[in-house]
DNA sequence: CGGGCGATTGACGGTCATCAAGCTGTGTGG
DNA sequence: CCACACAGCTTGATGACCGTCAATCGCCCG
């Protein structure tokens, strides 16, 4: 009996020691307020592909990111899944102000979230614009990206898609860790298959043609950049 | 000189006949706020195709959608267009935190805006946690509203996204209007293709498939859901 | 009536999905 | 230590769906 009906495992920490603040939106609270946020917020921790919550359930709790990767998708009846964002650390999940959630999310790898009961955070944050507008600051980066995602999903071929996904993970983690040589994919040719709107097939075939023209190099859990410059004008903006 | 630099023709009116407030985002305001914001609110109209604001531009204004029907796309530099939304009354544009609209928008018919100087509104909004919970609320529709465009785009078939798309347009337009027993279609067939990702053949010749099969009629300017039952089941969320 | 634009229809081909087989690495058990 | 199984990934063969190119239609308006 390891787990408690929400799923994850509790762990402790405070955010005193907590590394994504900055990036969070707990960076627009002051000392007060944050001494106060930390009373509703516990972590917890998800095995790889547990799920965390599920499109259609009743919303009971939002989520920061604090380490590991998320995948956060929508299926349809027959079981296409459609991957709409990966989380990263810093990632805020919940901000939704509908009684249930539109996405399912699940842990990539391992991965440990702050979590807040929501009528909770609701009540914290309604009358404090600084946070509100820290949310709403995440909400328009997020409609953004969306955005950005569809261009791609509705306007792409395959090898753009791929090279654009790249790309963009790339610098995704660059904001994060400091830069690696490599950059590590943790998610499944699946997961990016269903992020890109492909079939996992299209995208093996795509790796191995990007490795073939030597814009990418493959290896063990990652890519790694080769050219640079033909990533991005594949990319192309 | 019938045009100011921004585009569009001024057109006096006041809050107090504004049609769409319940479901704009002013029906957040209360009398004195309401009495305020109407200050830096101006009415502009723009005729057919005119453009309102476009992607990459620096961002001076935020709208206020009263009348008619935009369309919010973006442009690969190639000249390949998604469109990702059509904008109706009530809807909000300009939310956006960044410098630069991140699309680019236009009318498609005659279209009725109120228009804000950006950096006014957001002084007014900034500490009225009513107005920027209410923005919230948009901001987030918005997202889930992409997030499902996303699963259209990446994972729907030709037919299932026209069915998709006549049937949710349908269902926005009877929130506003009387349902009409005709569905309008302002938009052309190159708008709506590039709305799901398709080509206007494409787009034709489904629509011609769902004639033949019963489930549409195509008329002037838009269409009759013969069956509605089969259009939801083609659209099967 | 004729020009023009948007929409439709047809013929054809390419891209990517589908189906299927083979590969690679990792963990397991003898 | 090696055989084996299994899961994830890659590769190949084939074909469907939808894009491309092109012609025609229908409608509006001068």
């Amino acid at each position: 009996m390891k787990r408690s009906i929400a799923g994850g495992e509790p762990c402790v920490q405070s955010c005193a020691d907590c590394t994504v603040r900055p990036r969070s939106i707990c960076a627009a609270l002051d000392q007060d307020e944050l001494r106060q946020l930390e009373q509703l917020g516990h972590r917890l921790q998800y095995r790889s592909n547990e799920p965390v919550f599920n499109q259609e359930e009743i919303v009971t709790s939002c989520y920061n990111v604090l380490e590991g990767v998320m995948r956060l998708y929508k299926l349809l009846p027959d079981g296409r899944r459609q991957i709409v964002s990966f989380a990263l650390p810093g990632d805020f999940l919940g901000i939704s102000t509908t009684d249930r959630y539109a996405i399912s999310a699940d842990a990539v790898g391992p991965v440990v979230v702050c979590r807040f009961v929501k009528t909770l955070f609701s009540r914290f944050a309604e009358d404090r614009p600084n946070l509100l507008r820290r949310i709403n600051e995440f909400a328009t980066r997020e409609l953004s990206e969306a955005q950005e995602q569809m261009v791609l999903l509705g306007r792409r071929s395959a090898e753009e898609k791929v090279a654009c996904f790249l790309v963009k993970w790339r610098e995704r983690l660059a904001q994060i860790d400091t830069a690696t040589a490599i950059t590590p994919l943790p998610m499944s040719r699946q997961d990016i298959a269903d992020y890109l709107g492909l079939t996992i097939e299209t995208v093996s075939r795509t790796f191995t043609k990007l490795e073939r023209d030597g814009v990418i190099e493959i290896v063990q859990g990652g890519i790694r950049v080769a050219d640079a410059a033909r990533a991005e004008a594949l990319a192309a903006a």
